[in-house]
DNA sequence: CCAGATATGACAGTATGCTGTCAATATAAA
DNA sequence: TTTATATTGACAGCATACTGTCATATCTGG
C-alpha cells in the first residue's frame, strides 16, 4: 500500500513545480536585464554575492547554494574579462578572495536601473505583505530542504 | 538619479535570489529521488507531463515552461530507453504524441513512495495554510513574470 | 483557394551547474 | 607536535537548458 501524504505534503509538491517554473521565468528576465551590460544572469550573481564583501570561490558558493566548482568557472571569467580580481587572503594562502573591478561596479552600475524597472513593474499590484510572507516561507523551505536528507 | 523601488519590487527581488536556491535544492532532492529508479529529475519532470494525458513536445515545453528543443532531447532519450513512445497525433502529421510505456509507468510507481516520504519530512512543521497562500503566490508571481518583457 | 503567419521537429552550438578526483592548504584532535 | 580530518582550488566529464536556424506542417485572413 503506497504511503499518505500530508496535506503540507500535497502543498509542498506543488510548489516544487511552481518553483522550478517561477526559476525558469526569473531566470530569462536575469539574462535579459544583464545581456545589455555586457554580463549574464550566473555572471551577476556571482559578482553580486561579491559587491559589498569579498569573498572566496567556495564561500561564495556556500552563500549562493551553488557548487564551488561552478563559482569558479565564473569566477575565472569574471578575471579573465576585468570585471573581476583575486586578492590576496591574509587567513589563507591559496584561496584567494574575489572582488569587483571598478570596470565590474560600473557594469552593475548599468544594469541596476533596469533591474529595478523590472521589479516595479513585475511586482506591480501584488500585496507587499503577502511578498514578504512568501520570502519568509521560501526561506523557510530553503532550510528545511537543505536539511531534509534523501535516503540511499 | 538611479530609479525608485517599491516596497513590493524590494521584496520580489529578495524572492528571486530565493527562488534560485529553493531550486537548486529541490532539483537535488529529486536526482537523489529519481536515481534509484533509474531516472533524473528532468527526465521525471518530462515523464511526469505525459502521465494522465499524452502531449507533443511543443505542449509539454508549454507546460512545463522549458524551450521545447529541452523537451525534445530528453523526450528522445526517454524512448530510446524503452519509457516513453512517439504515438500518431490525428490532428497533425508530424507532431506526435508523447506516452509512457508500461516500463515508465513502473519506473514512476517506484519512486513514487520516496517522493512522498521526502515531502512529508520536509514540509513537516509547515503550517499548511501558509503553504497554500505561498503556492498560490508562486503561481500569481509566475504569470506576472511571463507577462513583464524586458525592454531591450 | 491561396499567401502569409505560426507551429513543430530537427540539428548545431553554447552556457550553466553538477559529480568525481587530485594535490595542496588549513584545522582539529590525539 | 604530529596525525587525521576538512577545506580549497584545479581539472575533467557530463546533464540540463538555452538560442539560433532551417524545412515542413498547420492555421488564418483576404
Amino acid at each position: 500500500m503506497p504511503l499518505e501524504k500530508t496535506e503540507a505534503a500535497k502543498l509542498l509538491t506543488e510548489i516544487v513545480l511552481l518553483t522550478f517554473r517561477l526559476e525558469g521565468g526569473f531566470l530569462a528576465a536575469a539574462d535579459k536585464i544583464s545581456g545589455p551590460a555586457g554580463l549574464t544572469a550566473a555572471r551577476w550573481k556571482v559578482l553580486g554575492a561579491v559587491l559589498y564583501e569579498k569573498r572566496s570561490v567556495a564561500e561564495i558558493g556556500r552563500v549562493m547554494g551553488l557548487a564551488r566548482q561552478s563559482v569558479q568557472r565564473l569566477a575565472d571569467i569574471l578575471v579573465s574579462e576585468g570585471l573581476a580580481a583575486y586578492e590576496d587572503n591574509p587567513a589563507h594562502k591559496s584561496a584567494k578572495l574575489l572582488a569587483p573591478t571598478e570596470e565590474g561596479y560600473a557594469r552593475i552600475a548599468r544594469l541596476a536601473d533596469r533591474q529595478t524597472g523590472w521589479a516595479n513593474r513585475a511586482s506591480q499590484g501584488i500585496d507587499a505583505a503577502e511578498l514578504a510572507a512568501t520570502r519568509d516561507m521560501l526561506a523557510r523551505l530553503i532550510t528545511h530542504v537543505e536539511a531534509t536528507d534523501v535516503p540511499a
